[in-house]
DNA sequence: CTCCCACCCTGGTGGC
DNA sequence: TGCCACCAGGGTGGGA
């Protein structure tokens, strides 16, 4: 699964990429659950949007629209998006199966949102437990209200890392994937973080020494920005 | 508030 | 060798 660095990555490429177009028309393959509420109702919700801008919170996407709505995009374990161009070009990233350059679409696309340059959007996912779908400024917000300290950024702080820990009797490794408390971090990163600092993942959280949590803060930061 | 668990889904694995 | 029960895995939501 696309881990946060990833993410980010795929924010940035899409960006510089799709900032500007508008949609010309959405497909969903049939039965599509990522297609939220409905595939109906998802197509009848990004159909002529324009984006404006694409953010990220964990490892949410948000593709601003020119009407102050928001597609929001997550890939879960076995998402990809993949940006065609007419000419083939391709970019985009997630899961590394199938290959992106493997056709696209390919039998795993679940939603194709062409634009009107002719460039189009493939959204993969294998699993189905990723999702797309269009909010007002209102959902938006209720929704990254539940999410916690960004990491890759300067928020990121030691002091809020050890807030975190106070009345944590669960496992640090569950600590470390609660994203009201850390946005973004994934099953592999925290074990290599727990490795990297020498610290036993299924430890209770409350029982790390001071010393412990600002390695693990450290072993985290390394990791993300490899 | 924390904790715990079921659930979403499909491909890969391990046991027989 | 073939079959199938089982499980991974990010995130959510509900109940204790």
């Amino acid at each position: 699964m696309p881990e946060l660095p990833e993410v980010e990555t795929i924010r940035r490429d899409l960006a510089k990429k799709l900032v500007g177009k508008k949609v010309s028309k959405v497909k969903v393959a049939k039965k599509s659950k990522p297609a939220q509420p409905s595939p109906a109702v998802f197509i009848k919700n990004l159909s002529g949007k324009k984006i404006t801008g694409i953010n990220r919170r964990g490892k949410l996407l948000i593709f601003e629209l020119s009407n102050n709505e928001f597609l929001l995009g997550h890939l879960k374990m076995t998402g990809q998006l993949i940006y065609k161009e007419p000419q083939g070009k391709i970019i985009g990233g997630g899961h590394p199966y199938p290959k992106p350059d493997v056709g696209a679409p390919n039998i795993y696309t679940r939603i194709t949102i062409n634009f009107h340059d002719g460039s189009n959007l493939f959204f993969n996912d294998q699993r189905l437990f990723g999702y797309m779908r269009v909010v007002d400024e209102a959902e938006k917000e209720k929704v990254l209200s539940r999410f916690g300290i960004e990491p890759l950024t300067k928020n990121f702080k030691l002091e809020d890392f050890h807030k975190i820990f106070k009345n944590r009797k669960v496992a640090v490794k569950a600590v470390l994937l609660d994203q009201p408390k850390i946005a973004g971090l994934g099953n592999i990163y925290v074990d290599e973080a727990c490795f990297l600092a020498q610290i036993k993942p299924n430890k209770p959280a409350n029982k790390l020494t001071k010393a412990q949590r600002e390695k693990l803060f450290k072993a985290i930061n390394k990791i993300i920005k490899e």
